[in-house]
DNA sequence: TTTT
DNA sequence: TTTT
């Protein structure tokens, strides 16, 4: 028998991915997510966010490693899970983090540059009037093909 | 600024609804769900669950304290929340819930008899052949509306 | 560029899904899903029922075959699509679907079983009290691994 | 009995809202979106539109009037409707739409401008290397009340 | 055309 | 702690 678990979230990337190695070469990567809700009480705007510990496996976590950063706007598909663990003095602690199967960079074309050219990218936005035109979307994990030019 | 944070969830309760009422007549329920998720591996059948914790308020806690039961399937929608807290002994703790927005209850027409009458249900059930045909949805939570006969 | 292209439904079928097989011995079902809304108006209770044009692709065009029958509840997952054609008398129409990519069975665990042995399963299913117990739901199309006793 | 119909859909508007209004002084704006898909065929990037009737009632036909125009990148849930109606030669067609239940702008902070001041909005803008942390999300729709100032 |  |  089987149910459904199902996440999604927009929000903005609180740190850049961390991203380990496991044995027989799975990548993992993993970043806090902030999503941000605003509502009124008693005549003032209030901002509420919520931080999520999103985890990413394999050819996902790559995509990430190459694609995100810190204060990017992303789309994210996954399932929650909840791991128990032992902290450093011994006491039992849970960790709900979302497991992303799929995720979608929003913002403008300059923000779907790979990372490792980041301190040029930051120049070679070079964003104008037409700026506003640029604005889209990339979509990662749905395949598990490779994908070196994903838009 | 705003975000997304959503979920959906189909799965079963692992206890009865557990009801508080707040200051101000607030009503607030809760209980486990259970979503289980099964693949193969190794040419085993494997069965994974996974709790969430669903809380619910107002008006909805109270459609939950009248129709929800452990054991029964629902879809839940709603949105992540990290609480943070203190133990009895002073060691800081966190707990993810879910806030559910609305929820439906699936399952036979007979699971959807209100909960104070649950001895009479069990044999006004009836279950037949026919029982088949009996399949359905009762869906809370959409309006804010007081729903004594809500299908 | 990308986007988010996604439906999610929870209905009864309007009738056994129809299987055509195309080149290359590609599967494809279709089906019409009801989802049903009930509201409240002028103190009646409203009932609405919207239809769906469901298709199935591949492998989960032939666990649909398998599994979905006329009546039975599925909560679905897939994404829209607009096709435009010619009608007999050469005018253009529009038909839109959902294109499934996957669906997990709601209801009693007798309802999960392969559609061939109908006839017996009416008289098979025995339901009792506790009946109540077999409620669950049996997932399929999230692998593309070759299922034959997915539950 | 009720169901699940639920549409989640992130893509750019292909035109301007087109606001109409009915008696008793209720809004209606509907525009097209196109939510696109890429994927790659034998070795080629292949980009796939899809094309959308979005509609939206009342508080929040007002609201999209006054923060929606051709080009944006929004979040939008809802759900699907099919009506028939007969054209101008008589013959019988089906218009599948989403009805929206709520919407989330995103892109750059200055996406966020009324309409109105359009002209201005180009020039004010004035993208730069700090644009980076402009990105964000605007939501609306959740509640029923008055926003002139949602973000 | 489903379901209640 | 559910369900199968």
């Amino acid at each position: 028998m089987s149910g459904v678990n199902k996440v999604i979230l927009i929000g903005h990337l609180g740190k850049d991915p961390e991203v380990r190695h496991l044995d027989g070469n799975v990548s993992v990567a993993s970043f806090p997510l902030a999503t941000s809700e605003s509502y009124n009480k008693d005549g003032k705007r209030i901002e509420q966010t919520e931080w999520h510990n999103i985890v990413m496996w394999r050819g996902l976590a790559d995509v990430a490693a190459k694609y995100l950063q810190k204060g990017k706007l992303v789309y994210i598909e996954g399932k929650l899970r909840t791991r128990s663990f032992e902290d450093k003095e011994g006491h039992k602690k849970y960790s709900t983090e979302i497991v992303a199967e799929n995720f979608t960079l929003l913002g403008r074309k300059t923000d779907f540059e790979p990372n490792n050219n980041s301190a040029s990218s930051s120049t070679a936005a070079e964003p104008s009037a037409e700026a506003n035109k640029n604005l889209g979307t990339g979509e990662f994990g749905k395949d598990e093909d490779e994908r070196d030019l994903p838009f």
